[in-house]
DNA sequence: CGTTGGGTTGATCGACCTCAATAAAAGTGG
DNA sequence: CCACTTTTATTGAGGTCGATCAACCCAACG
């Protein structure tokens, strides 16, 4: 039983097309988390016109860490692994980009980190330039962009929490109520949790290791804390398991 | 022998009113590098005619995680430390906030982190209203801010690495010389880096323990790369340090 | 049906934590 | 200015959690 369609995980299935004429802004799904909400229908119509719609298959690059970031990008569906290396070759997971998402908030010069598909992605894709202007023109947008740096910001002070004081389990344990919480508020799905990223994922993301990421696994499934399930997890008792996040 | 002035690190010695008439934005020091850079002198005044200049003693509390966020903040002088509590007590540092630095940023109805002033702090303190009605009507200080949240962001997902992957030497080594870095922005300093917090905020600003930190302090003093001095360390090896940091 | 990538489990090791003692600063009051 | 306390920093000894190394399982796939 899988946990959330797998196979399936909001991206589209079929054929894959590079480019796609795709839904229009009016029509996209994931408008009511991203940055276009709120967006007049005139702001929207300009938006639609810089839009460029992607589609990519699992495992393939959608830019490098370091590259000039003359795109941005708006995930509609699917997930993406964004990472940092360590010159010698350590890679730390910085976040995973899910719909609604955006990429490229930091809207520096250079990315600031890789972005790789885990699955398929859908993405809207701006000209950093274009979409530079069109704020520049809808404060609204602007002020959207802002707001989502912003929580971006404190999430990423929560990770730091995570890295910082948290033991192995308390990780792994906030990590899957933190997921959880995401696919809330994208599916409505409550009590499976997919996880469509591997181990090593996850390890990378939590600065653990696979080792551990697996062991933590099994004694929560051993503790009926949860199921593993193919693609992700089952939540069998949330409640403990908040506690093991030291979230309560 | 101090290692920037000790005892006046850019902070006003003297008295320290709780409010002070104090200087006009078109004066402030920090100007050059906070989010007030790059305003038109109109704009300038307009916010001026908002902040209100507080000046607080080592050790006071700026605003408390949770609080409801009626204030943001734009530090002008002196450090404060940010950090978030884990239920049971832990204690995370998610940053320190130096002369230019914007608290407040990610613009949410609460606080995500406590501020507390290090050394003595002067800051320019805004009601939350006031600033968010103001780059409503000023879309450069939006700009601004955007671009700071977005810097602020790119630093989190660099100490994402660091908690994540580097060990223990690497942590310190990649602390002292980003805040070198900093240091050299705000005063110009190269050599001398300014430590005002405590082994401990260190520590919990890294994720080790101050055992930890004061042992590879020790390590690098034996190792040449650094003399420690009163209030804080002078760079003896800095490319060496850079290696050290895994930087280079 | 062999290969390959991902996942699990076990045994051992070591980096960092914990506990403890001491030293050095920094306040504090006489 | 000097005793006295308190806070901060350093150093040592020993323990532990997660890393490392290694074996094995399983499903997907050509």
């Amino acid at each position: 039983m899988a946990a959330r369609g797998q196979g399936d995980d909001g991206s589209n299935s079929g054929s894959c097309p590079r480019f796609t004429p795709g839904v229009r802004c009016e029509h996209c799904l994931a408008r009511s988390i991203n940055v276009c909400h709120a967006l007049e229908l005139d702001e929207l119509v300009a938006l639609d016109g810089i839009a460029r719609r992607i589609c990519v298959e699992p495992h393939e690059i959608l830019f490098h860490e370091g590259d000039a970031a003359a795109e941005v990008f708006n995930v509609t569906s699917g997930m993406a692994r964004l990472f940092k290396v360590v010159p010698d070759g350590r890679r730390q997971i910085v976040g995973f980009a899910l719909t609604g998402d955006f990429l490229g908030l930091a809207m520096l010069d250079r990315h600031e980190y890789t972005a790789e598909s885990v699955t398929k992605v859908s993405v809207c894709e701006y000209k950093t330039r274009d979409f530079s202007d069109l704020s520049g023109k809808y404060p609204h947008l602007l002020q959207r962009l802002q707001s989502f740096t912003g929580h971006e910001l404190a999430i990423a002070h929560e990770q730091m929490v995570v890295l910082g004081r948290l033991n192995a389990e308390e990780r792994v344990a906030f990590f899957i109520l933190a997921l959880r919480d995401r696919w809330t508020r994208i599916d409505g799905s409550k009590t499976n949790v997919a996880l469509p990223m591997t181990r090593l994922d996850i390890a990378d993301y939590l600065g653990l290791t696979v080792e551990t990421v697996s062991r933590v696994f099994s004694r929560f499934a051993r503790q009926k804390l949860l199921v593993v399930v193919p693609g992700g997890v089952r939540l069998v008792d949330p409640a403990r398991l908040e506690i093991a996040a030291a979230r309560a």
